[in-house]
DNA sequence: ATGAAAGCGCTAACAG
DNA sequence: CTGTTAGCGCTTTCAT
C-alpha cells in the first residue's frame, strides 16, 4: 500500500527494491542476479531475471557507480571529429568499448588545449579513463590530468604515460627513401599546429632521415591541419621553390593539391606531395595521394584495451604501443624532371 | 578523527563533505554555492568556491544524477560512425551538447536494428536523451524507447516523435530536374539498406519527381551504402543501360565512380552520376560529384537542441523540423550524348 | 541565509 | 546461498 505512492510520483523506472519485493527475495539477491552470477542459486537468478525482464528493469548505473566509483565509461577527446583521421580512431576505440561493455563519451577539443583541460576537468568524475588522441596539452598538465584517472594518449607520448603512437621514424624514413628515391634532393614540410606532437616527431623524422640521404629539408608553417590550411602551405611550398612538399597530414595536403591546381602547378610532374594518414579520400583523389598510412582504428582500439589493464592495476613502468606504419605510393609523387636547376 | 578513516582508502577525489569541513560550512550550502548560486551569500558562495577549487574538487555526476534523475547526458546513435555523412552529425551534437554542459555519448550501431535496441536498453538509464541518426529500427520498437526517456530522430520521421529531416521533396526535385535539363530521359536509384528511412524517401521523391517529368526512373539495390556497395550498383546500373545513376548517398557513389572508371565508363559523358549528402570528399574527387548537400551539423545541433527542449516539457505536438537541401552541380552530371538509341 | 537529516538506487560487508 | 544493513556523494525538504 506503501508503495502505491512511489507509484505516482512519476513514470519511473522500477527499481531493484520493486523487483524484489515481486520476486519475493531481498535486494542484495537481485543485486547479485545481476553483477555475481555464480554466488546465486541457478534457479533464484532465472527467477528474477524473469521478473526484472517482466518489470522491465535496467540497473540504474548513477547509483551503481556510486557505490563502486567505477563508471564503465571512458571518455575519447580528440582535437577535431570531421578530420577522418579521427574517425578512425573514434571507431576503433567505440568498438573496443562496446565489446567489453564501456560507454563511450565523445569530446572535441577544437585544437584548444584550454578546452582540453576544461572537458578533463569536467568528466574526470564522470569516467573510468581518458583516451586522448593527438593531445595538445603540456606534460605537466597531462600527468595533473592522469593523477586522478588512468589516461591513454594516442600519437603523443609523454614520460610516465601509456601510449599508443605510430612508428614515425620507420614511416618519415620511408617517406624519404621514396623521395630520395625519386631523384628530389631536397623537400619542404608544410607543417602542423606548434603544439602537435605527432607534428614534431614528422618533422624531426624527416629531418634525420633527409640528413642521411644527404637531403636538403626546409620546414614551412604552422599551418591549419585542414583544406583551409592548404593556399598558405601550397603558396609557400612554390615559393620555396620544392619539388616535394610533405604535408602534416591528408586533410593539408588535400588543400594543397587544390591550390596547386588551381595555380596550374602540376602534380607530381612539377612537384611531389605526401601526406600522413591515409584517410580513405587520398585514395579517391586524383591524382591520388602519396601518404602514410596509420593504424587508426587499431590505435583507438590498442587505446581503451591499454585503459582497461591500467585501470585494474596501474604498472610501474607504462605500456608505450608502437604501431607499424606503411607507405602509401600512388600517384601524387613522382621523379624529378631534369632540367636547369 | 574519523575522516582518518576514509582517507585512507584511496587517493580518492575530495567530496562535498571535504569542502564543507575546510569551508566551516554546512554540506548543502557547498551544494548551494554550485547549483543555486543566488540561493547563498554571496560571500559565502565564494568562500566555498575558493576552498573547493583549492581542494580540487568536482561535483560527482553519479551522486548527482542518483538524486536529481538527470544525468546532464544525451546519447547519439549512428549507423556507421565512418561515413562523413554522420561525422557532420557528430560534429553538431557534439558542439550543441558543449554549449550546454552536456555530455555527449557515442554508440555506432553497425547498421544493425538489434544492436541499435541492445544500445538504446543499455544507455537508457544512463542518459537524459537520445539523438538517433537514420535509424535503422521499426516503429514500434521507436515508440517502446521513447517511452521512458525523450528522443529526437534525425532524417527519419515516425509518427509521435520529434525529429530533424531534409528536404527530400525539394532535394529529388533539384536532382530530377537537373538530370532533365541535362536531357536525360531516365535514370537509376541505386538504393541503400532497406530499413532505411531516408531511402525510402529519397526513392519516393525522385520517381514522384521524375513520373511529373515524364522520366523513366527504375529502383536498383539495396547496396551496401559504403564505397564497396559500389561495383555491384555501377555494374547493374551499366547493365540496366542507365545514362544517370543516383546514389543513395555519396560514399555509395564513389564506389560506383571507381568502377566506372576500372570499366572504362566515361563520367559523366557515358553516364551521369548524383549523390547524397555533400562529404567533403565529393568536391575534391573528379569528376566532383553532383550531390544532394545536407546541413548535417546544423542537423545534429537542432537535434540535442530540440531534445532539451522536449526534456523540460514534451509537447503534445513534437516537433518536426524540415532542414533545406541544396544541390551541389559538380562535374560528375552531364548532357546525355545523343546517339543511336 | 544556513544547517540537519532524509533519502536517491545500488553494492558490499557481514551474518546466518 | 541468501538476507540485513550501512553507506557511496549529492540534493532537498524542513527547520532555524
Amino acid at each position: 500500500m506503501m508503495a502505491r505512492m512511489a507509484q505516482q510520483r512519476r513514470p519511473s523506472r522500477p527499481t531493484i527494491v520493486d523487483v524484489a519485493r515481486e520476486a519475493g527475495v531481498a535486494t542484495s539477491t537481485v543485486s547479485r542476479a545481476f553483477t555475481r552470477p555464480e554466488r546465486v542459486n541457478h534457479h533464484t537468478r532465472e527467477h528474477v531475471l524473469a521478473v526484472a525482464e517482466r518489470l522491465g528493469y535496467a540497473p540504474n548505473p548513477a547509483a551503481r557507480a556510486l557505490e563502486t566509483g567505477r563508471t564503465n565509461t571512458v571518455a575519447l577527446l580528440v582535437p577535431d571529429i570531421t578530420n577522418p583521421y579521427f574517425s578512425g580512431v573514434i571507431t576503433g576505440a567505440e568498438r573496443a568499448a562496446a565489446a567489453t561493455g564501456l560507454t563511450l563519451v565523445l569530446g572535441d577539443t577544437q585544437e584548444n588545449p584550454a578546452q582540453e583541460a576544461e572537458l578533463l576537468r569536467r568528466l574526470g568524475p564522470a569516467v573510468d579513463g581518458f583516451v586522448l588522441a593527438a593531445s595538445r596539452l603540456a606534460d605537466d598538465n597531462l600527468h595533473a590530468a592522469a593523477q586522478p584517472v588512468p589516461l591513454v594518449l594516442v600519437n603523443r607520448a609523454s614520460p610516465g604515460l601509456a601510449c599508443v603512437v605510430a612508428d614515425f621514424d620507420s614511416g618519415t624514413q620511408q617517406i624519404v627513401d621514396h623521395l630520395a628515391s625519386l631523384g628530389h634532393r631536397s623537400f619542404v614540410f608544410a607543417g602542423g599546429p606548434a603544439e602537435s606532437w605527432s607534428g614534431a616527431r614528422r618533422w624531426v623524422g624527416l629531418r634525420t632521415a633527409g640528413r642521411r640521404r644527404g637531403m636538403r629539408a626546409k620546414r614551412l608553417g604552422p599551418y591549419t591541419p585542414t583544406l583551409d590550411g592548404g593556399p598558405a602551405a601550397a603558396d609557400a611550398a612554390v615559393g620555396a621553390g620544392a619539388t616535394a612538399i610533405v604535408c602534416h597530414n591528408d586533410m593539408l595536403a588535400f588543400g594543397v593539391l587544390q591550390r596547386l591546381a588551381q595555380r596550374g602547378v602540376r602534380v607530381p610532374d612539377d612537384v611531389s606531395v605526401v601526406g600522413f594518414d591515409d584517410v580513405f579520400t587520398s585514395a579517391l583523389i586524383s591524382p591520388s595521394l602519396t601518404t602514410l598510412a596509420e593504424r587508426t582504428e587499431e590505435a583507438g582500439r590498442r587505446a581503451v584495451e591499454t585503459l582497461r589493464r591500467h585501470e585494474v592495476h596501474r604498472p610501474e613502468e607504462p605500456l608505450v604501443l608502437v604501431l607499424p606504419t606503411e607507405l602509401k605510393i600512388r600517384s601524387s609523387t613522382g621523379q624529378v624532371l631534369v632540367g636547369p636547376q
